[in-house]
DNA sequence: GCAAGGGATAATCCACGAGT
DNA sequence: ACTCGTGGATTATCCCTTGC
């Protein structure tokens, strides 16, 4: 049932099933870059998801509700039973059942989100401004640790990244922050990442402790977030970077600074 | 306030060419 | 002959602005 689809509509299907939920124009960004122009590119795309979709392995959810600038909103794809198992026969493992509910918005934007935070870090490396060494989401990006009284739990950021520059090798994790969650529940995680590099875990395993950057909607946000863990005497200012998007790969390609390079940096 | 107009973007149609 | 990729042209749909 495999046979009749290129090795592009392979990765595609692994790639929605592994981001869950993508969008038309991220799959277009994802996997096809290579065409002469973007349009090209975006029917291009259309045109192998109409296919893919044909065969029942992938569907469509409700357009996307919400978003300030005009047009249509791009669809939102997600893997079918089908699909799923037809992974799995490319796995050659059994496939796991998962329910495809409609998600709730909030869910789905921050999902989407992230994986627009993940294709702004792939498409700084395709430029060449840094290399990406390895690329964790979630589960596989969360740590285990003990928190204050002892609990086992786990650090959750959205992204676990590791780029390469010249001069240094960089760790990152990234938490997608869309400005629906309140200044206690972001100093809350905050907390979180203090208490983990206070335990050490992570620099015993890397031999380095990553940034932490929130990447957030606009620069209002940033200045709240910003001031909140400079406030904060318990958290560490240099274990965080709050960063709107545009400026992400900025910040990657400089090893944590805007102007380029660190010296001396975590390395 | 409301309908018409305009801008923006996605989806679709169609003809053409390359590869098999 | 058939399939697939390409890209120009067209259509569909949404939101915002404008004029009344």
């Amino acid at each position: 049932m495999l046979a009749h689809l290129t090795e592009r509509d392979r990765s595609i299907l692994l790639g929605l099933a592994a981001h869950r939920y993508l969008t038309t124009t991220q799959i277009q960004r994802l996997y096809f870059y290579s065409h002469k122009s973007s349009i090209a590119a975006a029917r291009a795309a259309v045109r192998v998801l109409a296919r893919l979709h044909s065969h029942t392995l992938i569907m469509r959810l409700q357009r996307r509700v919400g978003g300030f600038d005009g047009g249509s909103r791009a669809y939102i794809w997600a893997v079918t039973d089908t699909g799923e198992k037809a992974i799995g026969d490319l796995k050659n493992v059994s496939s796991k059942r998962r329910r495809y509910d409609q998600p709730s918005t909030q869910f789905l934007d921050h999902v989407l989100a992230i994986t627009d935070t993940r294709l702004e870090i792939i498409e700084g490396d395709r430029t060449g401004a840094f290399t990406i060494v390895q690329t964790q989401m979630e589960p596989q990006c969360w740590r285990p640790y003990l928190n204050r009284h002892g609990q086992a739990t786990h650090l959750k950021p959205d992204l676990f990244i590791v780029t390469q520059t010249p001069d240094y090798e960089d760790h990152w994790m990234i938490e997608v922050d869309r400005g629906t969650e309140h200044l206690p529940t972001v100093l809350r995680k905050c907390h979180a990442v203090q208490l983990y590099h206070d335990r050490g875990i992570e620099q015993e395993r890397a031999g380095v402790f990553p940034l932490t950057v929130w990447v957030v909607p606009d620069a209002a946000r940033r200045l709240k977030i910003e001031a909140a863990i400079t406030a904060t005497a318990t958290l560490d200012n240099e274990l965080f970077r709050i960063i709107e998007l545009d400026n992400l790969t900025r910040l990657i390609a400089g090893g944590g600074t805007l102007n380029g390079p660190k010296p001396g940096g975590h390395h």
